[in-house]
DNA sequence: GAGTGCCTTTACGTTTACGTAAAAGGAAGA
DNA sequence: TCTTCCTTTTACGTAAACGTAAAGGCACTC
């Protein structure tokens, strides 16, 4: 029974509180089992709880993180619905592409300002 | 006088609310000259706000990128300032990479989503 | 059987990032 | 002059994503 786990363990493993993770299934994100009360996690739970932080650092509000994985988990419906997923897909990766470039782009303003700063901490060092 | 613009310019051209744009000024991130009591945007200051929208994009906080931003406008510090401010940057830059990764990762799954929905058409339109 | 630790539900509180309404002023156009 | 448009300030409202406190249950362990 190694791929079981309580609300704690996922709390622990993931830097989230218990809380967070009650509120994540509150929402439609999660749905452990029971054993009585207590909430009974699986490995598919868990990789749930990985997509919805994933999700969350690239900044998905969690109702879209719940259509992005609604997406993975009923790729089965009429043909009209499967299209209007394959646009909605199209639509995120247009988004993310934007995302990544802005990232590309910090990314490398954060290396000049970095260099910047060291230049100053040269003269620093050199004029007083 | 073409690089001076109103706030309903600037609101116009970013596709944000004027409330908006008095928002960030109020949280300091904005800070434009007046004709009488009317807000006057330059050229830096619209440049401000494309960085605004960009962090926005990128998930940060307006207090992060206010931050950000300070990096930009006044790296002019103690040294130990400097080496607070590398740190910060570096930090930074972790997130993104991890940030950028997630993307990557994302765009994978959604090429294999979008493969997955073409095939099902495909299947659709041979099975009935 | 009292304490410790993990779990439960309920429910109000909080922060962020604005939305929205109210009341008013200046400038342009018919 | 009236209307329309853009602007201003003030201020209450709101959705999202939890935080936090209250009050309690189950299992162990000393």
């Amino acid at each position: 029974m190694s791929d079981l786990y309580s609300i704690g363990d996922l709390s622990r493993e993931f830097g989230v509180t218990t809380r967070t993770i009650r509120f994540y299934e509150d929402q439609g994100l999660l749905s452990p089992t029971r054993n009585g009360q207590n909430r009974i996690y699986q490995a598919r739970d868990r990789v749930r709880l990985k997509l919805i932080l994933r999700g969350k650092r690239l900044g998905f509000s969690l109702k879209e993180i719940n259509k992005l994985i609604a997406l993975y988990d009923a790729p089965e419906g009429e043909a009209g619905q499967l299209r209007s997923f394959i646009e909605k897909i199209r639509a995120r990766r247009s988004e993310l592409l934007v995302q990544k470039a802005d990232i590309e782009h910090v990314l490398d303003e954060l290396d000049t300002l970095e260099r910047r700063c060291a230049d100053l901490l040269e003269a620093g060092r050199d004029g007083g």
